[in-house]
DNA sequence: ACCTGAACACCGTTCAAGT
DNA sequence: ACCTGAACACCGTTCAAGT
């Protein structure tokens, strides 16, 4: 069936194709795999078999899995460009994690591949870079900045990976409603209305808008704050 | 060496203690051993082992390894008291995902647990209630209100998350600082300057304080739009 | 230098057999 | 009703053997 057993059958005469392995053809095919089922759904004999080699012929590109999947990871966040050139931080900012938050979208395994497994490329920098300059430019300091990194970090991947695969036990489904919600004393859980179909795109921007919100007052009082004791001294 | 060891060379005679297997018991140990090595380290067979008994017994009492993690979920937010009574809808809040974060600290395995196994026992929906209400209270409307309890939930699983493993390659340390962030553009990155040890309850409250702050930011704004609206008819 | 099969120590779960 | 061992179909990885 597979093409690994097709290539078996073969025989010893397969060898220069079979000698074709590369680090870049098996992080394709493990992208494209992880994109389709998820990061845990990989395992080094699946993508073997969809690579059509043998599971110890990537131990000779790769010295494990956690190697591989960096790989993987370095290959899509390398390529994304989360500086857009904007001049307001504001749209800086929003741009940075609208394109952390596609490529999440693109890749539904990413989230997961970033917060869990350890293998978070060197790349990984390049959204802390845009953010830090932009959290500079609006006038928090080293610290507060790079605390608002991580919480619109937290941010993006959390409402991605939600989105990506929903905890069918947390959604405000009818179902949900009268199994697990009535009853049980939730009263303003129960009675909230909403939409037929949640719209993500639009919940994104809230929660980006609300943060950017939320740093501008911040920002206004601890200046304030500065303001007064130095009025005091 | 181990229990189960113990009660199978003692042989039929022990029947007795074999057969005290409880779900509690079965529960309790589960959650000690995720408390000491995080939820992906457990297994049915480890499990069964620390709880002295062969592996199949534990599906007498559990139809799957998803209802036993359900089950261990349901135990620790169960007991959980969310609402700590305040009056004011910041400090309701600051109150509510402190007790969530206390909790995930606690129990390391907690945020895994609920984000990525489908096991959120229906008692989740508690913070969800509380925030409802202080959400309300702000003056958010329904779908600004759950917006932004995603996003609050987000940020407090993520920076538990973070803050009892670690992402090494993350950490700003010297030695990031030099073999992955030195001579890559990442001029802001570079210069930025931490205290020694980072102060995570702090970055937790900080983070909180944005968001709240946010809101109210957030709240006058659409107020004030809506009064614009009003005044042009 | 690269690919291979066999083997090791794991996993969740089913099934038929015990008491 | 509850516990058991054997078995099935998986894992990541090591090792010695091929070319």
């Amino acid at each position: 069936v597979s093409e690994r057993k097709r290539r078996k059958t073969r025989g010893a005469g397969g060898r220069g194709q079979a000698r074709d392995l590369t680090r870049a053809k098996v992080v394709s095919v493990a992208l494209s795999l992880i994109d389709a089922d998820g990061a845990d759904a990989i395992s080094m004999r699946g993508l073997a078999d969809a690579v059509g080699v043998t599971p110890m012929s990537l131990y000779n590109h790769f010295s494990n899995k956690r190697d591989l999947l960096s790989s993987i990871a370095a290959s899509v966040v390398g390529n994304a460009q989360f500086d857009g050139g904007q001049k307001g931080w504001r749209a800086q900012l929003e741009h940075c994690f609208g394109v952390l938050r596609d490529l999440c979208l693109r890749h539904p395994g990413l989230p997961r591949l970033l917060e869990f497994e350890g293998v978070a490329p060197a790349s990984i920098f390049a959204p802390m870079e845009v953010t830090l300059g932009a959290l500079r430019k609006a006038g928090l300091d080293d610290i507060g900045s790079l605390r608002t990194y991580f919480l619109l970090m937290g941010f993006t991947l959390a409402q991605a990976a939600y989105q990506t695969r929903p905890i069918p036990a947390l959604e405000l489904s009818e179902d949900v409603r009268t199994r697990r919600i009535a009853g049980r004393g939730y009263t303003t859980t129960e009675r909230i209305e909403l939409p037929s179909n949640w719209d993500f795109d639009a919940a994104f921007s809230f929660g980006i808008t609300l943060i950017l919100n939320g740093v501008e007052a911040t920002v206004a009082q601890s200046r304030k704050r500065k303001t007064v004791r130095r009025e005091k001294e």
